[in-house]
Parts: C-alpha cells; structure tokens; sequence
DNA sequence: CGTATTTCTGAGTGCCCACTAAGTTACTGG
DNA sequence: CCAGTAACTTAGTGGGCACTCAGAAATACG
C-alpha cells in the first residue's frame, strides 16, 4: 500500500491535452456507472477497463488508485450538489415556506442530473479511507444541518432530531430515483419527485409528541 | 426454513441441537451486523468469525457458503415483511385509505424490528447470484405491486408510473431509519415513519399531468 | 469411562484482485 | 521526418480472500 498522503496531484493534469475529450473522462464515466450498479468492491479494474474499451491497467495512467477513482466521482457529486444548493440559496426567497421549496427544488434536480454520481456519493461513501472520507462526511452534515435549518423554520414544533429524521428520510427518497428504472420523462420526473419531498416534510405529527 | 428450492437442507438440522440458542445464531447475527454496517464485500469471514468469538472457518460447519450466509439474511428479511403485511391484510379494512394506512403501519413496524435485516435486503440482494436472487426479486415486485394497487385505490388519477414511483420513493425513505443512528425512541420513531409516508403518499401532482 | 459425533482450529490451496514493470504503440512539437 | 513523451499493452507479483483438509477439543450417549 503506498498510502501517499501529503503528495501533490500526482497526474491529473497531463492528461488534459488541449481540451480534447480524453479517455480519462470515458474511463471515469464507466467506473461511476459500475460502481452504481455492482458497488465499488465487485468492480474490477478490468470491468472498467473493458467498458471504457482499454485493458484494465490503463486506467493507472490516469487514476493513482482504485479507491481515487472512487474519491474523485464522490468529490464530484459533493461539489455539485453543494453548487446547486448554494446556488439556491443566492436568490433570497421571501418566506421560509419558499425557502424550503427552493432547496427541495434545487436539490431534486442536481440529484435527477446526477444520477450515478449521487447514487455513489451516498452508498459507497463508506469504502473510502476514513482520512478521505473525512471532508465528505463534514460537508454531507453541513448540507443536512440547512436543510434541518429550513425545516425548523417552517415548522417550529419539531425538535431537532425529529427534523433530522425527516431530511434523512426525504434525501433517501430521492435515492430511489437513482437506482432504479423508471418510465417517466424529466418533467415527469422532477414535479413528482418535488412533490412527494415537500409533502413528507409537511407531514403533521399526529401522535405522541412531547 | 429457507427457501433453497431444489437443494435439500444442507446442514441446519445438526446444528440446531436441543433447542439450545447455538452459536450458528451467534454467527448469523454477527454476520447480518457487519453486512448492514461495512457491506457484503467489505466482510471477511474473519470479521464474522472474530465477531462471534471463533475462528473465521468455524462458519462453515453452520454455512456452507459466504453467501448462504446471505441469502438466509435476505431470505428471513423476506419472510418477516411477507408475514407482517400478509398479517395487515388479513383484517380486511373498510375504505381504501384504511387499507393503504394498515399497509404503511405494518410495513414501518416490521422494518423498524428488522433494521440490519431489512437494509441487506434492500442493499446487498445484487450481490447474490442471479439464481439465488430471483425468488427474492420476484417476492419484492409482488409487494410493490400491492403497494401500488392500494395506493391506486385511494388515488385513481395516477398512471402506473407514477404510483410505483412514489411507493418506491417511501420504502427507500424507511430504509433511512435502518442506516443512520437516531435518538428518538420506538415509539416517535414509529408515528413519524408512517406519518412521513403517508403525507408522501399523499402528495398532490400540482403541476403536468397528462 | 469409552466411543461416536459434532464443533472448532490452524495450516494450507488456489484464485482473483490491485498494483508494478518493461516494452510497444500513438501522438506531439520542432 | 524524427525525437520525445504520453498512453497503452502484456506479463508478472504479492496479498488477501473464500474455501478445504486433517486433526484436536468439546460434547453427547451408552
């Protein structure tokens, strides 16, 4: 195990000549969507390989290791995801119902425009390296703290673990949309998937609440 | 008690002496633990071994497989499911939206009392062999469709996309309780589960619908 | 107490994997 | 057209894995 910490980017940048669409991106691509489908651990390096149509050792050229690989498309998804949100969160809605829907709006579609990506970044966070998945797990905490945030402002009744439970809940709901076929067009999609979301989290808490 | 269709019992009865809690039961739990917490491949025989108090190759004189080991996980998640909504069922209720509320009620209950089993159901049923697999996916798509039927009765105006959508969208948001710790207790847990889901089940589609 | 059976151990065995090394092809710039 | 370099290939290498085997404990039973 070479465990190189503290080295700068080890490749990277050579790889990107001249802006051409470079293997490298066929080469990530397949691995997102294998590790989507199979998980990170029953994806050979020659079942990327083959399905970026190059043998398997060629990925080295461009990836130092399996696990980098992983880390770059969930880094990817972080960064998406955090650039949506906060993208949302630009435009200062008037009241905290609408701040709400714009989150839930702006989080459903980074997550239909990312699949694989998320799928990954929320399932195969845990095949990191803990000094890896450090960063990850804080900004994956922060991003539920403003989602929590909002909630408690609509509904100030909940306490905080029951709005915690319920962003859990609603983030795991959209996984389904990523993991499994579906039959219906974007638009479809997206009204559904909003909606069901920003029900769940108006759900009234009938029963025993303290 | 499994389902292995064509084989006969392999070991079982031997190791189930005298009605004693045996150490298979040991190695069952350990083994279902470490699946839902690091994931089938992530788990060694030497992890389940070294967590049930013996030597890794001690599972096999209860198991005859690493992945008999699973597909009984699997297999008894299955069951418990089936026998809990089938027990729902059995007390036929009077208008549709009763009926798709026992549903819900069943269903969180039987998942919040098999969380490890229930997540490796859900989560690590791709990595059994298509075989072995099968029962299981046809068993899981027989209980989606009478998810979907109820959730049709109570709400005609969906199309068939969009119903198996939306129940799919809440079982993955019930898997959300069996992953992440929480600190409320059975009882909130279970009224904020079925609320949450039924408010979702409940979405309106404001916007497009053909 | 002795024997048969079951359970467990520790030392293998072979396979598959991530990863390396060395040589070959493809591409670039001068 | 010819270096020089990046990309790729084939052939390894070491390690970890599921799984086997022979025998040692442990247990059941007469």
């Amino acid at each position: 195990m070479p465990s190189q910490s503290p080295a700068p980017p080890p490749i990277e940048s050579a790889a990107v000549r001249r802006g051409r669409p470079s293997r490298r991106d066929k080469i990530f691509a397949a691995a997102l969507r294998l590790f989507r489908a199979q998980g990170f651990h029953a994806t050979s390096l020659n079942d990327i390989g083959a399905a970026a149509g190059v043998a398997g050792t060629a990925v080295y050229a461009h990836f130092p290791t399996k696990q980098a690989l992983l880390a770059e498309a969930i880094g990817e998804g972080a960064q998406r995801i955090s650039d949506g949100v906060r993208h949302a969160l630009a435009e200062s809605p008037q009241t905290p119902s609408e701040a709400l829907d714009a989150l839930v709006e702006a989080y459903v579609r980074v997550v239909l425009d990312n699949a694989d990506t998320y799928a990954c970044y929320v399932l195969e966070l845990r095949n990191l390296g803990s000094d890896q998945r450090a960063p990850f797990v804080r900004s994956e905490r922060t991003l539920r703290t403003l989602w929590r945030k909002r909630l408690q402002a609509v509904r100030p009744e909940l306490s905080e673990e029951q709005a915690q439970l319920m962003v859990q809940m609603a983030i795991f709901a959209l996984l389904a949309l990523c993991l499994h076929r579906h039959r219906l067009d974007r638009e479809q999609l997206e009204a559904l998937a909003h909606a069901q979301v920003m029900a769940s989290l108006q759900a009234p808490l009938t029963s025993t609440n303290p």
